[in-house]
RNA sequence: GCGCCCGUAGCUCAGUGGAAGAGCGGCGGCCUUCUAAGCCGUUGGUCGGAGGUUCGAAUCCUCCCGGGCGCACCA
């Protein structure tokens, strides 16, 4: 399923002639048209001709559209479009319509999600490294919610496990002025926490909620590791579990997990996290979600496995159960690498990083790459580059298109263009035209990134479009050109609340 | 040793079977005109290597090299 636009009529009308669905897609040279497509080349052996006879069967026939200015066969047997003005006027029509709905609602069915991120422990501030997950979390729920599913945005943190019980015997040990313990926790927030001298936990939990507000992400709701395992007695009997060396495991190679996993320890029968994984997976599919999405580094691949086959041994659909990986953040200092490690203390904090570049390039940065892509980030360039950042050369064409509407208030925006289109123009339509299909692809990928790539191709047509034409007192061509750039800022403003970063009026 | 991810321009990276790209950097131009955080030109790549599949491979398969991350009764 995905969106129908101007691009997937299009696509619709030469499938029609072909007699099978037909993808198009837009030449990187000029000289091969508007669109093209291979269909011929995939179609010719099963209809036993040649790929460039069919191509030009094909070229008859579409080249009869009203949208279809020509249609040429071009090299082994592509088929090159150029689309005609009625082309671009239904367009932008359709755009201008929707405004800043263009691209959304278009899930079917629509499904409830709930993305489970971030979950860092509450043993420190957020650092860089777990905003790269809440960044990326954060887009791929707005992006599923924007194409019509219910989403829900979840923080799951561990209260009772090793990690926190040495989190909080460093902050005693701070406290009573005794060494700390062997791999405790160090860094200015333990000293500052064991001053406070309240419960550590709490506190520091506020502060990561008003660190990822901060940074734009709001969670729906907590789910606490210590209340779920209660409930493990009621849901371990529905597990396929065997004893052995005096702890419990469970039988997870069976169902599809490397391995078989201790859910309760020989010493005394804790609970590992384990356990309370399985109980909180239950929880997630029982409270009705129909997906549960896992946001995870690529330190925790391990566990990529495990959550399905958990599934699997409760009698679910595995497939309602995603884990999303992404790579690790590095950082560097003037090229010396340094590990990003809460209990030394040696780490970078979202709120430093956000202090030093601002939200808007900060969420940018950790979103445009790939998230199988590692990043690297010099902590010491990281202000210098912000200013270098392409997050502004798109806000920058939101901020140039207000400017416009400021000084022309009032004025009919219209799809029709008053004559022929001009190069500039052309592009800018094509490249919004690409919007909703850039969303399906980004939302059914996982992979938000390739919405900033397209603001900057966006951004691109808009200012050598701004730079050629102007809009203000141009006569008959005012009203469409008023239009296209009405079009260019909805689509603009969208594609970065997508992920996070804001469009200003100025700049 | 086993598993996952990555290797594309000087740097950071897009590009998951169709005709090699962007930003930054370098060099040279453009502001009495809706915002010069902009525009135009130019510089730049044996797509890590070798085989294979295909009409066609940066993209799929195999092997090799290099880097990252894992392989807990931590999370």
């Amino acid at each position: 399923m995905s969106p129908t636009n101007a691009v997937t009529r299009l696509a619709a009308e030469v499938g029609e002639a072909a007699g099978t669905p037909v993808e198009l897609e837009r030449p990187s040279d000029a000289a091969h048209g508007d669109y093209a497509t291979n269909i011929a080349l995939r179609l010719a052996p099963q209809r036993r001709q040649s790929p460039r006879d069919l191509a030009q069967e094909l070229a008859d026939v579409v080249s009869q559209s009203p949208r279809v200015e020509r249609a040429e066969v071009a090299g082994p047997g592509f088929l090159n479009l150029w689309v005609a003005r009625e082309w671009y006027r239904d367009a932008l029509a359709e755009i201008l319509a929707a405004g800043s709905d263009y691209g959304a609602g278009w899930a079917a069915p629509r499904e409830r999600f709930q993305v489970e991120a971030v979950s860092a422990n509450p043993t420190g501030p957020i650092t860089v490294a777990s905003a790269r997950n809440g960044a990326y979390g954060d887009s791929v729920a707005r992006l599923l919610s924007f194409a019509g599913h219910h989403v829900e945005l979840e923080y799951y943190y561990n209260d009772s496990g090793a990690q926190m019980e040495l989190f909080r015997e460093s902050i005693e040990a701070v406290r009573r002025g005794e060494e700390l313990p062997e791999d405790g926790y160090q860094g200015d927030y333990v000293r500052e926490l064991a001053a406070l001298d309240k419960d550590p936990v709490p506190r520091m939990l506020e502060q990561i909620e008003a660190s990822l507000e901060r940074f734009r992400i709001h969670f729906d709701s907590w789910a606490l590791q210590s209340e779920l395992q209660r409930r493990l007695p009621e849901i371990l009997p529905k597990l396929d579990t065997y004893e052995q060396d005096g702890a419990v495991w469970a039988r997870s190679s069976d169902y599809g997990d490397e391995d078989d996993r201790v859910l309760l320890r020989s010493e005394g029968g804790r609970p590992t996290y384990r356990a309370a994984d399985v109980v909180y997976l239950r929880d997630k599919l029982e409270r009705g979600f129909d997906h549960a999405l896992y946001v995870l580094g690529a330190d925790h691949h391990g566990t990529r496995n495990w959550y399905a086959a958990v599934a699997r041994m409760l009698g679910y659909d595995p497939d309602r159960v995603e884990v999303l990986l992404y790579q690790l953040v590095h950082l560097t200092r003037g090229g010396e690498q340094t590990k990003m490690s809460k209990r030394r203390g040696d780490v970078v904090f979202l709120d430093e990083f956000v202090d030093e570049v601002g939200v808007d390039a900060a969420r940018w940065y950790l979103v445009s790459r790939g998230h199988d892509q590692t990043i690297e980030i010099d902590v010491d360039l990281a202000r210098e580059k912000s200013e270098k950042n392409p997050v502004y050369y798109v806000q920058y064409a939101h901020a140039r298109i207000a400017g416009i509407l400021r000084n022309i208030e009032g004025a009919e925006p219209t799809a029709d263009p008053p004559g022929e289109l001009a190069r500039e123009e052309r592009d800018l339509v094509k490249r919004l035209a690409e919007f909703p299909g850039v969303v399906a692809e980004a939302t059914e990928r996982r992979a938000p990134h390739a919405l900033p790539n397209y603001a900057i191709r966006v951004a691109d047509d808009f200012h050598r479009f701004y730079h050629h034409h102007r809009v203000i007192d141009e006569g008959e061509a005012q009203p469409f050109r008023l239009g296209l750039v009405v079009a260019t800022k909805a689509v603009i403003a969208r594609g970065l609340d997508l992920i996070g970063v804001e469009a200003p009026d100025r700049m």
